[in-house]
This record gives structure tokens, sequence and C-alpha cells, in this order.
DNA sequence: ATTAGTCTAGACCGATCAGTCTATTTTTAT
DNA sequence: ATAAAAATAGACTGATCGGTCTAGACTAAT
């Protein structure tokens, strides 16, 4: 095995890929256009994906690593509050949606061009999403919310939304837009008595067990 | 002309066309699906739209009016407050996300597999987006907002958000915690004091201006 | 120098795609 | 009843798709 090539051919593919399954689509990115992108000979991507649903799990592991990233070593590092925390998600939304190759979220767009009815895509995007919710739960109940799973359900859409606004509209000024509606909802929240606590918690968990 | 058939073919394709490029992908969809759905011969299909462009325009027209519809019908016929009104949005979008053969928006699901660069289906896709955010700005101005703009940016993210999240979960839930989440928007542009105003609008006008 | 592993270029395959066309039948209007 | 219009089934085309395969070139480590 080669120690480790400046960019390997493995990877040249998977940024090429990732690339063009954001900014084209994936049913309409064919084979030889990731190969001229990635500058790499047909063989070699069946040599090392053997084949395209398998290169788009790849893409969907690479997409998923960096929102663990944030999760996972981006927003612990901060010092700051948990709310602020919560905020500063919404920041590195906007840093991810002003880069220039930003095309959309792939498991959103995988998952609006693909079978909606037992389709692996569903399965393997609905498997990382819950795990990213999951991220987003811990850090909202680090912030002592009131109803964490509501909370992180509404900022859940917020994110959603925002990605797909942001795809749209081609500005990431949509990340903005959502961290002011996220601090509506953590206000609120902080706020609001715990009466329609119940109720709120019981749609939340419905929601999140489909 | 035919006076009117009990479905026209015309209709029936125009039915299976807008259920099968949502549960299914665009792309996905061969024409010869389309016409075993609907029931309709091959020649039919481009006696009457010429290409699948034009049927997919066709879709998207249809969709546009049901938004159109809510906007100018529905909604304007409840006798409740402004406030109200931009809520049971909300509640028209969860009926939608019930329906058996809810799978997503054609707008958002065609923009997330199409090329994003000068593609026809951003600009009509986009254009028809805009009429309905301009109808729920009326919407939030009639509701004497402080800020309509940034209150209609935040509402556009929230419908959007539970869309997205309606299609991904298949869950119509996702409506209700969008309108929970829209009662904190609310609630905070009304007690928020003045000052933030002008940054919140010069953002938001931003973000419309794209 | 040799050998094994990786890469490249590109021909090739069967399948499927959007779209065309023809021949026939059904429907509709008069 | 008849003629025009509309819908049918399905063969067909050229292009493109994902994927396979071969032959040769490059790059190591021994």
């Amino acid at each position: 095995m080669t120690k480790e090539a400046r960019t390997s051919t493995e990877e040249k593919l998977l940024l090429a890929a990732r690339r063009l399954f954001c900014r084209a689509g994936i049913h309409a990115t064919g084979i030889t256009r990731i190969l001229e992108e990635a500058g790499v000979a047909r063989g070699s991507l069946y040599a090392h994906y053997g084949s395209k649903e398998n290169l788009l799990k790849a893409v969907f592991d690479t997409e998923a690593n960096m929102w663990f990233h944030w999760f996972d070593l981006d927003l612990p590092h901060l010092k700051c509050s948990p709310r602020e925390r919560i905020l500063a998600l919404f920041d590195l939304l906007e840093k991810w949606f002003a880069k220039e190759d930003f095309f959309g979220c792939v498991f959103i767009n995988a998952v609006a061009e693909h079978e909606k009815d037992s389709r692996w895509v569903k399965d393997v995007a609905g498997a990382y999403r819950d795990q990213i919710i999951d991220r987003l739960r811990t850090l909202v109940g680090e912030s002592g919310a009131t109803d964490p799973d509501m909370v992180t359900q509404k900022l859940g859409l917020l994110i959603e939304g925002a990605i797909v606004t942001a795809m749209v509209t081609q500005n990431s000024q949509a990340a903005y837009i959502a961290r002011l509606a996220a601090e509506d909802v953590l206000r609120c929240t902080e706020c609001v008595s715990p009466e329609n606590g119940p109720t709120s918690s019981a749609a939340a968990a419905a929601l999140e067990s489909t």
C-alpha cells in the first residue's frame, strides 16, 4: 500500500463525487463526468468503490463526518455558555453555506431524488440524521432547556430550513436568519411556564419515533 | 374540444407525474412509468405536453396553485386574527403532509436534483417561491409585526424545514412543531423592542434580493 | 532488474432513456 | 351515418447510462 500520495486517487474521486452529486444531482451526474472532474481513470473508480452506489455511500460518510466534527470537536472547544454553543452551530452553517462549492445537503438531496418507499438511501440518510439530531439534543440538554426534545425538534426544523433555503437562494444569510429564529425559540422556552410542556413533549416524541 | 371527461387524459398524466416525480424522483421516473401509472398511451403524453420537461413545468404549476389557493382563498376566509391566520398556514401544511401521496415539495426536490448553475429549474422554481413568499409577507404585514420582512424570512425557514423534515421522516407532526416554533417567533417579535429592528431588516432584505 | 500493485486510456456491453412514428381503434360532433 | 379528432399499442431510434474488460504504462520495494 502506498504511504500517502499528495491527493490519493480515492480522495480525488470522493471530492469530485461530493461536489457533482450536490451541484448537478446524483442521477444527473454520470460516472464519466465524475472521472473527468477527478482526473481519474474509469477502472480506478470501480477498483476503489465498486459501484456508483458505494461511491454515494462514501460521500454520505464524508458529509456525516463534517457534522460529527462540528458537534464533537468544534463546538465543545468553544469557551461559552451552552446557549451560545447552540447558536454557534448556526455560524458554522453560515460558513458552510458560504463555500463556493455548497449546493445543499447531500442527504436531503439524495432522499429528494430517490424512491421514498423502502429504499436504502432513506435508511442510510435517516440513520445519519438521527445521529446528528442526537448530538443536537445533547447540546440542547446541556443548556438546561425546559423541554429539550421539543427545542431540539424546533432547532432541527430551522437547520433543515436554512440548508434548503441556502441551496435555493444561494445565499448564506439563511443561516443568520435561522440563528435569529433559534434565539426566539430559546428565549421562549426559557420564559414559558411548564404547563404546556407535557403536550409539547409528546408531540416531539411522536415525531422522533418515526 | 371535448366538453369535460370524468378525468381528462391531460389530468391523468399530470396527477401521475406529480405523484411519481415526488415519490421516486424526477430523473428516476421514466416516461414509461408515468404512462403506466396514468393509464395513458405514449403518444398522448407528447401530444399534450411535448416533452418531459414541459410536463414537469405543468406539475410546477399545479403545486404553485395549491399554495396560491391557500393564501388567496383558504386563509382569507378564516374568521380569526391575522396572527392566527399565519398559524393556520401550518395547519394546512399538516394536512398536506398527512396525505398518503405526500413525498416532499416538487420545487425543492427538483432544485435538489438538477444542475444548480443557470438552469431553468432554478429560475422557474425560484420565481414561484418568490410569489409564495410575497403572499406570506402580506399575511405577516397584516399582523402588524414590527419587522415583517424578518418575520417572513423566519417563517419561511420554518415552512421549508417542515417540508423537508416531513419528507424525510414521513411524519406530518413536523408541521405542528413548526407551528409551535412559529408561535415563538411571533411572540418574540411582539415583545422585542425595535432597537435591533434595522439590523434585522437589512439582513432579511439581503437574503431576499438574491 | 524484476515483480507486484496501481493507474490509465478507451473499447465494449446490455440496458434504459426520451422522443418519434405508424397503424388502428375509440370517441365526439354534426 | 359519417367525418374529424383523440387516444391506443407498440415498434423503433439514437443517445447515454452503469459497469466490464483488456492492454499497456507507471511506481514502488525487493
